[in-house]
DNA sequence: AACGTACCCTGCCGGC
DNA sequence: TGCCGGCAGGGTACGT
């Protein structure tokens, strides 16, 4: 589900309620999720995001890492389902994911670091210098949700921004002029800063302006959006604004 | 190196 | 109502 501006929500909720909070104890009720390391008695100093990364940061030199990949999600509330659970002097945090696709795991700093650098640039922590995507034949679309060259873009953030800027999702990436990649990443940050603007409103109260709206008219010329799939993915377009 | 495809999982939705 | 195929906003491991 969560793309950059989703995790960062998340991590808006998180932060305040889980830095300086001590761990009580962790439970794991997923094999494939593996929390012991000593985890128990460390403080966590900060909880922070890369891409769509979460990196909580712990006392003692260790990092939990988390991805949620498709419906990932982190809750104070107890929930029927949870795969993990970190319990501590400030609370729990549920970790549910339905499709368990999702990842938590225990990381040592270069564990991290090796992590983290395979990521681009993130638009909101690092700018959006786009030049990266000049270097391949892919579409734009996608070439935008390839993490090593933008980090935090998923599907519905790549067709938006596309729309914002005007930039038809079937270009490849390397046609795209220097005007337009720049136009590119302001419609990128902005995208990406609108929906933050939701916080924790942002499944129910968001409007896309393509994604999803096959059929309906574009918001800015009326023209039928339409639909269509690159590796394996859907695209929303609007054939009149993004030639 | 760079691209495409298969795969990992489960829940939900529409059609029959 | 019940079943079934298709679909889902993620990334990675392969093969070419």
């Amino acid at each position: 589900m969560p793309e950059l501006p989703e995790v960062q929500i998340l991590v808006n909720q998180l932060a305040p309620r889980l830095e300086r909070a001590r761990i009580r104890a962790v439970e794991s009720r997923d094999p494939k999720i593996k929390l012991d390391r000593h985890l128990v008695g460390r403080r966590i100093r900060r909880v922070r995001r890369q891409g769509k990364n979460i990196v909580v940061d712990l006392s003692g030199g260790l990092h939990l890492l988390v991805h949620l990949r498709m419906t990932g999600w982190i809750e104070f509330d107890r929930l029927k389902r949870y795969r993990a659970a970190i319990h501590t002097t400030r609370g729990t945090a549920y970790f549910e994911d339905a499709r368990r696709l999702g990842v938590m795991q225990v990381v040592t700093p270069e564990q991290l670091d090796r992590a983290l650098k395979k990521l681009g640039p993130d638009p909101l922590l690092d700018g959006c210098g786009l030049s990266e995507l000049q270097a391949t034949s892919r579409p734009i679309k996608v070439a935008l949700l390839d993490q090593r060259l933008v980090a935090g873009v998923g599907n519905i953030y790549a067709s938006e921004s596309l729309w914002r800027a005007r930039i038809n999702p079937r270009r490849r990436s390397d046609s795209l002029q220097s005007g337009e990649l720049r136009a590119l990443g302001r419609a990128i940050v902005a995208s990406l800063r609108r929906a933050i603007a939701y916080g924790p409103r942002i499944f129910e109260a968001q409007q896309f302006a393509v994604y999803g709206r096959k059929g309906r008219p574009c918001r800015r010329c009326g023209t039928m959006i339409r639909r269509l799939v690159q590796s394996q993915r859907s695209t929303y377009f609007c054939p009149r604004c993004q030639r």
